[in-house]
DNA sequence: ACAAATAACTAACAACTGTTAGTTTAAGAA
DNA sequence: TTCTTAAACTAACAGTTGTTAGTTATTTGT
């Protein structure tokens, strides 16, 4: 059964989802768990807190998932469908907070600020070296890496909005889409 | 020479897009343009009106660019490389205010929020029209419309934020290779 | 030069913010 | 039962918010 202070990280994610973190009130999300504002404090020991910690397990997870896809001995044209695929899967399983990793990160304070964008431009950077792998192996035409990068980034970071949107999809098949869109797109022929 | 209530909504996009609408205050903003928050009151009648104004002005440059794309004779596939220059066009020429169209829309009042997603929902549905129509007319392989308009929407929303952190890139140079990356992905072969 | 209008200023408002202190209730262990 | 602890409550804090009122300074037209 889950924790209460977990509830109330799911309120939050929810509320800061949908309104933004700073329009979202302490007060807000007391009611959507069902207490008074005062009574989180039991639970949590600040708004930054939770929002911190929403943030930083996704940008975790991502982080993660690269490290295991990108020290896998696959092709790195395979590295590349792997994440697709693991985006997908998020965009599914945590559709609130990984919407603060598109939009809200700003409102971090300072040091978990730094510590996040170090995650992201890691991330990133890592992603840009399968790209450009994909290119010397010959599978992609010689594209800007830099551009297929943004490209394949933004659609992926945009998904989980589009995805709440659509109701009859299936995630395979999406998934299947997805890869066929950003990929195939590149490959040579 | 500019008046000063444009000089204010400069100032104020700017900040709205660094900071949010919801943590940038009127204080802020007045410290921006190097007054007293309470003398702004003398050019604009509230916060919310220029945050509207900006969004609005900025939707209604897209639809009439829409309008007058789609309204063309041009071949659809023509179409659509007319709609993704309008978008770079558009992403360097007003970087501050068109990052509200992804970003901040949803602190509109319930009124002109009505307006601007209306706006929003035609201008999407034209787009995908075009894209049918490039499918229909042979020039696409047969993807998933809604698929392949998200993905390229998506990328296109985001090329400001790319933007602004490229220092050394040719906007007509970048142009090109984001009709390569978009476009060409999903022709016919 | 003088009147009128424009745009700056200071001070203050009511509402709301995140958070703390202190108190009461409910639950579990002895 | 009684003691203890966890978690809810009410009340209030200090700071910030958008905005208004009232006043002073500056510019403009005659």
């Amino acid at each position: 059964m889950k924790s209460k202070r977990e509830i109330i990280k799911d309120c939050a994610a929810r509320l800061f989802r949908k309104k933004g973190y700073k329009a979202t009130s302490m007060r807000d999300i007391a009611q959507e768990v069902g207490m008074e504002a005062a009574s989180l404090y039991n639970h949590i020991s600040s708004k930054q807190e939770i929002f911190q910690e929403l943030l930083l397990n996704m940008a975790r997870l991502f982080t993660e998932g690269m490290e295991e896809i990108d020290g896998s001995s696959h092709k790195s044209i395979i590295k590349l469908e792997k994440l697709i695929s693991m985006h997908v899967r998020f965009a599914i399983e945590h559709t609130d907070s990984i919407s603060l990793i598109t939009n809200e990160w700003v409102h971090l304070d300072e040091e978990p600020l730094r510590e996040f964008t170090s995650l992201r431009d890691q991330y990133e950077k890592q992603f840009e070296n399968i790209i450009k792998q994909c290119i010397e192996d010959g599978d992609f035409s010689p594209v800007d890496p830099e551009i297929a990068l943004f490209s394949i980034l933004s659609t992926l970071r945009w998904l989980y909005s589009w995805y709440s949107k659509q109701k009859n999809i299936n995630p395979v098949e999406l998934e299947k889409e997805m890869i066929h869109c950003l990929v195939d797109g590149l490959r040579n022929k």
